[in-house]
Parts: structure tokens; sequence; C-alpha cells
DNA sequence: TGGAGGGTTCCAGACGCGGGAAGGTTCTTG
DNA sequence: CAAGAACCTTCCCGCGTCTGGAACCCTCCA
């Protein structure tokens, strides 16, 4: 099938497509045409890539999950290993992101936020010590 | 005083700081042997931008915040939309991350880790309909 | 026959820097 | 006063993951 039947059987752009067959993920066939063509199996990788991807595996990730999920004798362990590393980089992630909001929400809530410049969210971000209420 | 200096004082790397003066957000004096020259005005907006980026803004928010920063006239509502709309982000982001966290920990508890090659990760991102248990 | 709608390659840009090369300047040490 | 360490400069490349666009080729249908 042309990239475009890949791309709509997949869900990923066409663009997204010849990126990853650039950087080894997929090795499409070509006609004599030179358009790339792609077997259900590729199509279905491409599928398995837009999934964990979509689960916010890096691409170096996916690419070793690949290898895995075409690895007969795999140990599920690595497998489990990988996506335990990830789900701990999320969750550091997410705390980091909460501590942002947090110093956000508090810096929003002081604020009056009328036509009168007075911004203790800008007293904050310039270095200003913290104004004894 | 130097780049050196000023990045001490502000926290920021030399190269950040080189960065911030290419893309126009801060503008230090050059002296005669063509070192940059910063003042104690510049330090602060430097450290200014520090803040502001740890707290996640983009460097464009950033720029918006600084001259509100240095707008006697402005109004904390336009500072304030800002860091509504940066906290609304985070946000939503968070709540991505949690849906990607809770998806994997459900996948990850149902793998049992072994040196075995069944993998429900695997099952999942591959398409697999979910194995009745 | 002509044009719409595929496909191809290649280059640039996005974000926010960091690394490193090649070279000039200034400070410190002996 | 000379040597060398420790600064400073500019420039270009690379990171990750695509996305947009230009210029061009191929195929299908009316």
């Amino acid at each position: 099938m042309n990239i475009g039947d890949a791309a709509e059987l997949s869900g990923l752009p066409a663009k997204t497509i010849r990126y990853y067959e650039d950087i080894g993920l997929v090795r499409p066939e070509r006609g004599g045409n030179g358009y790339r063509d792609f077997s259900k199996r590729d199509a279905h990788k491409l599928a398995f890539l837009g999934r964990a991807r979509s689960l916010g595996f890096s691409i170096e990730e996916c690419r070793t999950l690949l290898s895995l999920y075409e690895d007969r004798s795999r140990a599920s362990a690595d497998v489990k290993e990988i996506a335990e590393q990830h789900r701990d980089r999320i969750t550091r992630k997410i705390a980091e992101l909460e501590a942002m909001r947090s110093t956000l929400q508090t810096l929003i809530s002081d604020c009056h936020g009328d036509d009168r410049p007075d911004c203790p969210i800008l007293d904050d971000l310039s270095g200003a010590e913290t104004v004894i209420e």
C-alpha cells in the first residue's frame, strides 16, 4: 500500500512515517515508480509506534520496544523495566509541573488583576522579598 | 561587569545570557575590548528571566513579562492573564501526563516481568484487544 | 488532454539552549 | 617581563521530533 493508506491505517501523518523511515524505524519496500510500498506488517508497526509515542515513550525507547516486540525470545522483565523507568520519569515531571502550578497559583491569587500597576507576580519575578501583609 | 559576573549574579550560564542578547532580551553595553559590559540593571533583568523561565514561562512570555515589568503604567490584569494562561497550560499538561501514567501503571501491574516473553505491555502497544482474565 | 490528487526529495524552522573550535584579552604567577 | 591560566569573542553544529513548504514526478479520471 502507498504511504497515504499506511497513514490512514496507522493514524500517523505521512510526514511522520517518512521521518520514521529516515531514522530506521520502518523499512518499507519501494515500487518501480519510487513510491514506498508498505506491507500490513509495516502498517502494524507504525500503529505500534503511534501508541507507544502517545504514551510518551521516546523514539529510542520505541525502537527498543519494537525490537522486543519482534523478538520472540524476549523477557517481559526487559519491557517492564523500560515502562517503569518511563513511568518514573513521568512522575518526576508531574511533580515539577505541580510545583510550578502551586507557585503560580499563589502569585495569581495575590494579584488583584485590575488596571493598577502593583503586581505581586512581577514583584516575585523581580526577586523582591515577600511583602508583609 | 563582564559576562561571568553577570552569570554568577543572575544564576544563568554565560551561554544562555549570550543567547538572550541574540534574541533581544537584554542589550548590554560593549567595552573597548569588545567584551559585554553588564549594568546591575541588566543583571537584575537576567535574574528576572531566570525566575520566569524556572516557572515554565516561554521565552516570548518572558519577553512580555519583562516589558510589563519595565512599564510603570502597566495593568496588573495583563500580567495576571499571562500567568493564568500559563497555569492553565500546565494544568492541561499535568492531566495529560497523569493519563499516561495511569495507563502505564495498569500495564506495568499486569506484566509479571520475568524471563518469559508474554507481555501485556507489548500486547497493548500492538493493538491487541484486552485479554480476558 | 488536462488537471486533481497522489507521491518523491530536500531544506528550513520550531524551542532553548549546550558543546566545541579558533582566536583575542586580561589576570596571575614566578 | 614572560608564560600560561582564565577569561572573553564569534561561529557553527547538534539535540528531539517532527511540520511546512518548494520543486518536481506519477497516476487516475472525466
